[in-house]
RNA sequence: GCGCCCGUAGCUCAACCGGAUAGAGCACCGGCCUUCUAAGCCGGGGGUCGCAAGUUCGAGUCUUGCCGGGCGCACCA
């Protein structure tokens, strides 16, 4: 309908040119066409008039008028009106817009799908969490809103496929080797002060566990040996006064170092054993929160297939690279980041800045037209070292595109919750949706634009989980389930009659109509701009509409012709309810 | 200090490419169940859109400065 009436001005400025009134032809794609807010402005409204009004040298009602006496006859159109500063305001006659509800039925579960993507290959990678430790509350903010983007983008016709780069090479993964294989020894009857830097929540103690019963006791070794001539651990509190001065990183490469040393070979066992089952974790956890991934790649891989080498030689021949203190340094300030990064230590290791370009380079060969990021914002300062890689590499770095999400402050009570994985104090994703419930859980997350600061409040969440809005939208869904069942189980045989929805007159009818009518460009508009949170509240507004019109009107009502044609009315409103909630992977109940 | 993000009702958050009188939920006040689920509906109070300039027909939205908050500025990931 918005394409019609633009169409219809597109033509008005046409003959208005020929006529010279207006200076020049008026490209048709910058005509807008809006919604109104207000009943009384009509159903659309364009600028149009205001927007041109200096070009055409004209004061903007003027043109406005101009205009509409251009304005071609249209079938649809009721009437047209000029108001306030130049607003030209379309009104439509009802039967054009009940006509969506046909629309509605005969679509269903298709209806709003477009081919706004033209079939455009997107790789999304998102939570990529690192798998030292189960996902926390943080983390299930970047799922809820990776899934829901990806069911967006695939519906406006993008093809999308899903990924979690699982970081399973590099110095973090081995202090949960360490961690893991300390525990271990505790576990023995080793008495140790477990490092400072080590990971120290409960599931570690668990994997350790699991350890000694796979593997007996053949990791084991003494205290007294695995911590002589270590570097001194960082003051376990800050009125330790025993060793006040002490490095804790020092200290757990140290600790590595030791580990590796010992164990040999046995060392990529447990680093094995901690990775296996925290990965497998993870794909259970969000599995369960409906996280469907097309695949999971290992930044080990990188490594072992030689992309990481590969990588690295063609930033070198390019000149890119650089060997300073030790360290191969890439140019990244060529490419407007603000210092040069180290991609070779001085130890020979790769950073996790050197797999990341191969694997960034790696994904952009894999074919995708547009690679999406999903980051959380504390890395925003990465985003111009990856896209300067991805220059040099001779590859155009608006192919990628990084998504950030706030972190998700979680609050219990007026108290404030630590989420670091390391310390081991953070509520888990799991225990988030053991408490509040997977929809919920979705639901409050997607509430919200991804880049705002949000607050979550587990307290409020846990005790008032009926005030969640999710409860709101469900059960505009069950009450219209409940209606069609009821009609289902009574004697009338609506089938042969025919409705007519002229008599759709009353204002909660027409509001729920302009409501189905808006349903297509907003769900472009959210996957255009990923924004998951519109559909949320767009939800909210399809559910409030349907609860007034409940209320006020009885739907099975005797007048044949009104109750089928009601019906169909809270039919294509159900149609919508269960594809929005399907698109944030919220389930629809038929009861509730 | 430099860079990025954010300041909207008491609280949590919206506002389509700059549009008409800035909207919801929670909380508060007052109404509505002999009728399809009251997990609902209807009404009411509540605002210096952080502050100040600028751009223009028009600014919560764009520009600049300031104030306040978050994050980043590793040979960690």
């Amino acid at each position: 309908m918005k394409n019609r009436i633009a169409q219809l001005l597109a033509n008005a400025t046409d003959k208005l040119h020929q006529d010279g009134v207006l200076p020049e032809p008026i490209d048709s794609s910058s005509i807008t066409i809006e919604r109104a807010r207000d009943n009384s402005h009509g159903d659309f409204a364009s600028n149009l008039a205001m927007a041109l009004a200096k070009k055409a040298k004209r004061k903007p009602r003027d043109l406005a008028e101009a205009l509409v006496a251009a304005l071609a006859e249209d079938e649809a159109i009721e009437k047209v009106e000029i108001a306030g500063p130049g607003f030209i305001n379309f009104f439509l006659k009802l039967a054009s817009l009940n006509q969506v509800i046909g629309k509605v039925l005969s679509a269903g579960s298709e209806y709003g799908r477009s081919n706004t993507g033209k079939g455009q290959r997107i790789l999304l990678e998102y939570v990529s969490a690192n798998p030292t430790g189960p996902l926390h509350v943080g983390h299930g903010r970047g799922a809820a809103y990776g899934s829901a983007l990806a069911k967006l983008l695939g519906f406006a016709g993008y093809q999308v496929e899903q990924e979690y780069y699982v970081n399973d090479a590099g110095r973090q993964m081995d202090i949960l080797a360490t961690s893991i294989w300390l525990r271990y020894l505790e576990a023995g009857g080793a008495e140790l002060t477990f490092p400072r830097a080590g990971y120290k929540g409960d599931y570690i103690r668990d994997l350790a566990a699991q350890l000694r019963q796979q593997h007996g006791d053949q990791f084991d070794h003494s205290s007294a040996v695995v911590f002589a001539d270590q570097p001194e651990d960082e003051a376990h509190s800050d009125n330790d006064s025993e060793n006040p001065s002490g490095d804790k990183e020092a200290h757990i490469d140290g600790l590595i170092g030791r580990a590796k040393q010992l164990l040999q070979e046995n060392y990529a066992t447990v680093h094995a054993h901690g990775k296996d089952v925290i990965v497998a974790d993870i794909r259970q956890d969000l599995s369960e929160f409906k996280v469907e991934y097309t695949t999971w790649f290992e930044e080990s891989s990188l490594v072992i297939s030689g992309a990481v080498k590969r990588a690295f030689d063609q930033l070198n021949d390019a000149g890119h690279l650089y060997q300073r203190d030790g360290a191969w340094w890439f140019r990244s300030t060529t490419f407007g980041d603000q210092k040069d990064r180290v991609v070779i230590r001085e130890n020979g290791e790769p950073t996790y800045f050197a797999t990341d370009i191969a694997y960034h380079l790696q994904k952009l060969e894999r074919g995708f037209d547009q690679l999406t990021d999903i980051w959380g914002s504390d890395h925003h300062g990465y985003v111009p070292r990856v896209k300067a890689a991805i220059s040099a590499l001779n590859q155009d770095p608006d192919r990628l595109e990084v998504l950030l999400v706030q972190f998700a402050v979680l609050y219990r009570g007026d108290q404030k919750m630590s989420m670091s994985t390391r310390s081991g104090e953070f509520v888990t994703l799991r225990e988030l949706r053991n408490e509040v419930g997977i929809d919920a859980t979705r639901f409050f997350y997607l509430m919200h634009k991804s880049d705002q600061h949000m607050e979550f409040d587990l307290e409020l969440a846990k005790s008032n989980s009926n005030d969640n809005p999710v409860f709101y939208v469900q059960y505009a869904h069950a009450r219209i389930c409940s209606v069609l069942r009821q009609l289902a189980d009574s004697d009338r045989k609506l089938d042969s009659v025919s409705s007519n929805y002229e008599l759709l007159v009353e204002p909660q009818e027409q509001n729920l109509i302009a409501l189905l009518d808006r349903f297509p460009e907003l769900i472009e508009n959210a996957a255009r701009k990923h924004e998951p949170h519109t559909l949320t509240y767009y939800l909210r507004e399809l559910a409030n509409g349907l609860h007034s019109y409940y209320n006020a009107h009885q739907f099975l009502v005797d007048d044949e012709v009104l109750c089928c044609s009601r019906i169909e009315l809270i039919r294509a409103v159900q149609t919508l309810l269960v594809s929005g909630l399907d698109l944030l992977a919220v389930g629809a109940p038929e009861s509730m």
